[in-house]
DNA sequence: GTTCATGCAAAAGGTTTGCAGTCAT
DNA sequence: ATGACTGCAAACCTTTTGCATGAAC
């Protein structure tokens, strides 16, 4: 089980953080890991609710908003925007930086990298005497799929 | 007096759009468009309330909500996101595309317009046969001024 | 005169907080 | 045993909606 395996390793990590913090592995947490790891991807509060009622748990909304910041923390978890006016997470552990195709039909979101447009930016915050942290860049538009249809 | 000739246009410009729409040239929107140009560049709703009062204007926040929309219909703002957790609007009237540079630490917004960049991008959506109608771009870091600090 | 816009109050939605009890360490 | 975590309820903040009044066309 390869999947298995990266969760453990996931699981280990999230472990070594909770103690070095001086924070405490429960149920809850194990539970929001194992839902995070699940919906991999871009997700909503709201959908971890779900993702989290899935799985049969019964923990608290509140215990959910009050550990995701833990997540982010913990670089588990990345707050993003995506140009929507609710609240979203990215799973980022164990994930190479990325950027983001949003298609405006249909929602889909594919992820890029493209190494020449990072390469420019660092040019141009050069000019600027700018220290780039981090960046997010979001094209939207209509997907390959949505133009074909009329 | 420049400005006030440029706030002209740009009521000419709101007027038309209004008429041809069909909705009404209110005191509350014409107090709303002087606001809005008064304050330029990015803005929250809270923002724009308080340039309202010192405007000594006495509209409900109610009616402000309701035409945001009508503004960014108009073309004259746009909602942005601009990783915050609040929205933000923004004004682009008579304004060229841009990015942003955004300093977390002073909070400060500079706006560029790196066109090779933007060529980049439409290489990229070409691979993916995206069609892009319009993106972000953001650079977060330390700007120039708080790099100094230590 | 007709239709659209405003203001009030109230609802709604998502998120945060105080507090008492519970549980990991 | 201690201090951190959870759940409940309630507060909070921003934004939206229903309805009656008022104003632009």
């Amino acid at each position: 089980m390869g999947v298995s395996k990266q969760y453990t390793k996931l699981l280990d990590t999230f472990c070594l953080f909770l103690k070095q913090k001086g924070k405490r592995f429960t149920p809850e947490r194990e539970a929001l890991l194992l839902a995070v790891f699940s919906l991999k991807g871009h997700f909503s509060p709201e959908d971890l609710i779900k993702q989290l009622h899935k799985q049969d748990n019964t923990m608290s909304v509140v215990t959910m908003y009050r550990n995701l910041p833990i997540f982010v923390e913990a670089n588990i978890l990345e707050r993003t925007c995506l140009s929507s006016k609710h609240t979203r997470y990215e799973m980022i552990w164990a994930k190479e930086h990325h950027d983001h195709l949003i298609c405006t039909d249909c929602g889909t979101i594919t992820e890029f990298n493209y190494e020449a447009i990072e390469i420019l930016q660092e040019a141009l915050a050069a000019q600027y005497c700018f220290n780039i942290e981090r960046h997010h860049l979001e094209l939207l538009g209509t997907c390959h799929t949505c133009q074909q249809r009329v």
